[in-house]
DNA sequence: ATGGCAATGTTTCATTGA
């Protein structure tokens, strides 16, 4: 099982490499930020017939997430948005996959320390963090997906000395990434030997992805009870290549067959 | 010191992203 976070930056002009993605990695689910697609232009029917069923939470121009899942699995309790959080931004879907329940997850920017913007995104990570304890407590099998914008570690930077303090890479910030740890979730890229260097964002300016010069921002965090399921945990570092390139590559997420286990 | 790229709609520029 292949559970996946992915930061589209538009579906519409990223429809047919997420379609060729698809096909190749054969992911079991996959969330998506950044989808920029209204609910009413979501291409539902083009994904079904590619084998994945949808649900999607979406608004003109910005932000927009949506799950997709294999059309053999059941998908049901879909739910947007942060409960008792009037958010007008599309940054939350939720789902529950074959009893895995996941969380889509679309974190503000912030733009830079100490502006409103970031003042909208440390309260908006509050909610989430409520909203994340009450899921935890519903669904012990739960996986946070998405774009958290958010550095966790120098060891997540190209260069840490430059990012210093900077938007992404805050203590501030980073703090709020341990809170959401701290509920019982782990990053499940840190649960295994990782190359160094690895990051799921790049600039397109300035040849960032050439020189490497990115950012680990994109995340799978995964409850104790998925723990120790979890077998490998990767960015997949080539879908940044090539024609129209969305600005962040997928975070993939591999966990030990559970349908036998389902038998037990 | 600034913008540099890409996507969107308010479209031939401004805004946003990270």
């Amino acid at each position: 099982m292949k559970i996946a976070a992915w930061n589209v930056n538009s579906l519409n002009v990223r429809l047919p490499r997420l379609l060729a993605w698809l096909e190749k990695q054969a992911p079991d689910i996959v969330c998506l930020q950044e989808t920029k697609c209204e609910n009413v232009r979501f291409p539902q029917d083009i994904l079904l017939d590619a084998g994945y069923q949808s649900c999607f939470h979406g608004q003109k121009t910005y932000n927009g997430v949506a799950i997709l899942a294999r059309r053999d699995m059941a998908m049901s309790e879909v739910g947007c948005g942060i409960d008792d959080y009037d958010d007008p931004q599309a940054r939350v879907i939720a789902a529950t996959v074959d009893k895995i329940r996941a969380v889509c997850v679309y974190v503000p920017n912030g733009q830079a320390v100490g502006s409103e913007k970031f003042e909208y995104k440390m309260q908006w990570c509050r909610h989430l963090r409520r909203y994340l304890q009450e899921a935890l407590m519903q669904h012990p099998e739960l996986v946070v997906a998405g774009d958290f914008n958010i550095a966790p570690d120098d060891r997540d930077v190209c260069d840490p000395d430059i990012w210093r303090g900077q938007i992404l890479c805050s203590d501030e910030e980073r703090v709020t990434f341990r809170s959401f740890l701290s509920l019982g979730l782990v990053d499940s890229f840190r649960l295994f030997k990782q190359p160094p260097n690895v990051f799921s964002w790049w600039d397109y300016r300035q040849l960032g992805f050439i020189k490497n010069r990115g950012l680990r921002i994109d995340h799978l965090l995964i409850s104790e009870a998925l723990r120790s399921q979890c077998i490998s945990s990767t960015i997949d570092r080539d879908e940044r290549k090539g024609e129209k390139p969305s600005d962040h590559a997928p975070a993939v997420a591999e966990f030990r067959d559970r349908r036998s286990a389902l038998l037990f």
